[in-house]
DNA sequence: CGAGATGTTCGGCT
DNA sequence: AAGCCGAACATCTC
C-alpha cells in the first residue's frame, strides 16, 4: 500500500506518543523486517528513552528517541508493501506479524508487515543517521529542478518511462499508483523510453510529478482521504476502469515489472 | 486453488 | 561497465 502520501500519513498516527517514555519493547528479532539487527540494543537504547519526535521523506520515516530532551537514538521503518502503522491500547498483546511494538503509558505504537517486505533501521548517536541525511530531493522541493529532471531521462534513455518513475533515486517516494497516475495527467504513454521526450514532454513530466505529490501529500497524507475526484486512481484498481477525461476503456499491461494502466487515446504510443 | 498485490534487491545478461 | 530485466522475498486476498 505504501508510497509518498500514505507513509506520511502513517508517520503522524504514531504523533500521540511524541514526548512520552517508551516503557517496554518488543520485536521479533528473527524476522525479516528486523534484517538482523542486534534486538538487544534497540531495546537498551529505547527502554526508558522518550520519543521526540518523527519525519518521512519518500517511503522512509525517521524516528528520533532521546534522554533528557537530547536525541540519542534513531528508528527507521520502511513498510515495503503491506506494513502500516496504528496505535493500540496498552493491553494490546503483539501478534505474528506485529514486528515492532512501544508501549507508553495508556498505549501501544505497533508496526505491523504481513508480507514483511519492510524495513527496520537503527542508529544510535546524536545526529541523523547518514542513510537518512543523503535521500534525494524531494518531488516536491526546489531542488527537484526540470533541468535536473531532463537530465536523469535523457541518462535513462533505455527505461521506459513507468520504469524511470519508479526509480526511488530520482522520484523518491513515487510508486506504481502515483507514476500512472503522473503518467495520465502528463498524457505520456508508459512505454515510451525515457531518451525520447521532447523538451516540452520533460516540462510536462516534471509539472505532473510535483502535482500529483503534492496533492497526494494534501489528501491521502493528511487524513487517508481518497484524491480529488476526477483523477485516474479512482479507475486503475480495475482493468475495467475507464478514463475519467474521455471514457475510453483503459489498457492493462506489466511495465518495467510492475501491473500498468492508461489510457490508449490520452496516452498513445507514438513510438 | 492459482494469480497477483501500492516494494526493494540481487544476479545475470547486454 | 552501466544499466535493464526478471526472479526472489513471505503472506494474504480475490
Amino acid at each position: 500500500m505504501p508510497e509518498l502520501a500514505e507513509v506520511e500519513y502513517y508517520r503522524k498516527l504514531w504523533d500521540v506518543g511524541v514526548g512520552t517514555r517508551v516503557l517496554r519493547v518488543a520485536l521479533h528479532a528473527d524476522k525479516r523486517p528486523l534484517r538482523g539487527l542486534d534486538p538487544k540494543a534497540v531495546i537498551t537504547a529505547l527502554t526508558g528513552s522518550t520519543l521526540l519526535g518523527s519525519e518521512a521523506q519518500a517511503k522512509q520515516m525517521l524516528f528520533c528517541f532521546g534522554r533528557r530532551g537530547k536525541p540519542t537514538a534513531w528508528l527507521g521503518i520502511h513498510l515495503g508493501m503491506t506494513g502500516h502503522l496504528r496505535v493500540e491500547p496498552s493491553s494490546f498483546t503483539p501478534e505474528k506479524h506485529d514486528h515492532l511494538v512501544f508501549w507508553q503509558a495508556g498505549r501501544a505504537l505497533v508496526f505491523t508487515d504481513p508480507r514483511q517486505f519492510g524495513r527496520i533501521r537503527f542508529d544510535e548517536g546524536g545526529s541523523p543517521p547518514l542513510w537518512w541525511t543523503t535521500l534525494p530531493p524531494a518531488v516536491t522541493s526546489p531542488e527537484f529542478t526540470v533541468d535536473r529532471l531532463r537530465a536523469f531521462v535523457a541518462r535513462r534513455k533505455k527505461s521506459t518511462i513507468k520504469g524511470a518513475l519508479l526509480m526511488q533515486e530520482f522520484f523518491p517516494g513515487v510508486g506504481n499508483w502515483m507514476a500512472d497516475e503522473i503518467l495520465w495527467r502528463a498524457r505520456l504513454n508508459p512505454q515510451r523510453h525515457s531518451g525520447n521526450l521532447t523538451p516540452a514532454e520533460s516540462k510536462t513530466l516534471w509539472h505532473e510529478s510535483r502535482a500529483v505529490c503534492r496533492i497526494a501529500l494534501e489528501t491521502v497524507g493528511v487524513d487517508f482521504k481518497d484524491p480529488p475526484a476526477g483523477w485516474f486512481f479512482h479507475v486503475r484498481w480495475s482493468p475495467k476502469g475507464s478514463c475519467p477525461r474521455c471514457r475510453q476503456p483503459i489498457k492493462t499491461a506489466t511495465v518495467a515489472g510492475r501491473t500498468t494502466r492508461w489510457c490508449p487515446k490520452c496516452q498513445p504510443e507514438n513510438r
